[in-house]
DNA sequence: GCCTTTTAAAGTGCATACATATTAGGCGGG
DNA sequence: CCCGCCTAATATGTATGCACTTTAAAAGGC
């Protein structure tokens, strides 16, 4: 069989349903698969080389993280995290992250520093070019630090919330959010060297809430969803215009 | 109405996937089945009267909650965790349920906190019965104050931990001390209902990490009894019609 | 008698087939 | 012209089959 993958990458023995979960993580939080985009089992396995079986394994371990949504008989598709979700999402993440740069702070060989900081020099690098790169990069950057733990259920919970907000942003924040705080990047990576543990605490947190406060200012932002999916929050008050009301539930 | 999962993953009416992984989490947290024990996907399904596509799709959910380990072209089993995930899953429950609590403290109405109390009831009543059921109960009242929050994210992460921290123990501790600190429930029941959110931060905080340093002791022995046998009390919740059982002729 | 080699049994990895549910469009009635 | 029913195309839910891998036992050599 023809081990064709569809970005050339290697095909590794094994791990197919990794390779697909890797590219549509980065295809989601890049926004090249907006909120709501459908993901039809056949099309990925299609795109892949790959059976359904695979496919939908793949979806399912998405699912598990949050980044699809996947309901019975129904084609899954990119979730779209509702505001309260996305508070929620932030409120987690910001204990996480306080979590991480505690037990990091003075704990950090040079190699390690060194790294962070070459991250953000490619932040940096690419503050010019498309948003979406500013914003997987700007991502990456608080996974690295939760790798750095060698938690791996710390970097497996962190990896998650950061995809969700990644999320959230493109559905709630406007363009251009990208400067996710280069400046803060560095500051926090300064605080971590010189084991400033209270410090770099605040810094993440102020970070962090930086980011939220940017992304979470409208809650309302109709866009091409379904009409019924909008209307449910409007539907349990006031019945105003009863078209295509939901299906007799009576 | 169709019930939405905290997990976002297929648990509708017609679930047999869920029903299969609640069964065996239940199994796992109560101790029948010990870290290390055998899950061929043929037996699952057997049991619980599905196919192995089915019973794949359960332990490939598990495995990614962290309660079974999947490697390839072998059976699953049970997770042992070391020592060290375990500190660092002690290390993040710590964060998440401090974040619980703090937003709970004086946010619960009169009927949450009796269904609390209830609950630490229950725990007592059990106290004198089987070390299994306590310990279930004790995750559970944890589970259920995360529930609370109305966070689903902060709900699957405790669960989770919770679970995991349940596996530590067994791993870890000896069959000890049914009374899993019933009383500090009671405390941190008070003090949410008094709100005194710094007081009962710390009581949780204490809580858990009396509970961790119980968890400091030798390793267990494994004691391997007939997974089929095993299962048979947890194999009919709900629709799943379990096929006939065949016993294996040892 | 013990260790190595061979071989069969058991189990997973994956694709495919079939049943069922959803969705979209056409057809007829009002 | 608009609304509701009916039908075909599409997609998912689940079981099963086949190939490959691992495992354990049996056979054979020293």
């Amino acid at each position: 069989m023809a081990k064709t993958n569809a970005k050339g990458q290697r095909d590794a023995a094994g791990d197919k349903v990794g390779t697909i979960c890797r590219a549509l993580r980065r295809a989601i939080i890049e926004q090249a698969l907006e909120p709501g985009a459908k993901l039809p089992e056949d099309a990925l396995g299609d795109r892949f080389g790959v059976s359904r079986t695979i496919a939908r394994q793949a979806l399912g371990q998405l699912a598990a993280e949050g980044l699809v949504e996947l309901r019975r008989n129904r084609i899954a598709v990119v979730s779209t995290p509702s505001w309260q979700e996305a508070r929620n999402t932030f409120d987690v993440r910001m204990e996480l992250e306080r979590l991480v740069v505690r037990q990091l702070a003075g704990n950090l060989s040079k190699a390690q520093l060194a790294e962070l900081q070459a991250h953000v020099d490619q932040e940096d690098a690419a503050r010019n070019g498309p948003d979406a790169v500013s914003i997987r990069l700007a991502t990456e950057f608080h996974i690295l630090l939760a790798q750095m733990t060698n938690s791996p259920i710390l970097t497996r919970y962190v990896s998650e919330v950061a995809y969700r907000c990644c999320l959230t942003l493109s559905t709630f924040s406007r363009p251009h959010s990208s400067e996710c705080g280069i400046s803060e990047h560095r500051a926090i990576i300064d605080g971590l060297a010189k084991g400033r543990t209270d410090e770099v605490m605040d810094l993440m947190h102020h970070h962090l809430d930086a980011v939220a406060n940017r992304a979470l200012v409208a809650p309302a932002k109709p866009r091409t969803k379904d009409l019924v999916d909008i209307l449910a929050p409007y539907a349990d008050e006031g019945e105003a215009t009863p078209q295509k009301a939901k299906r007799s539930a009576a």
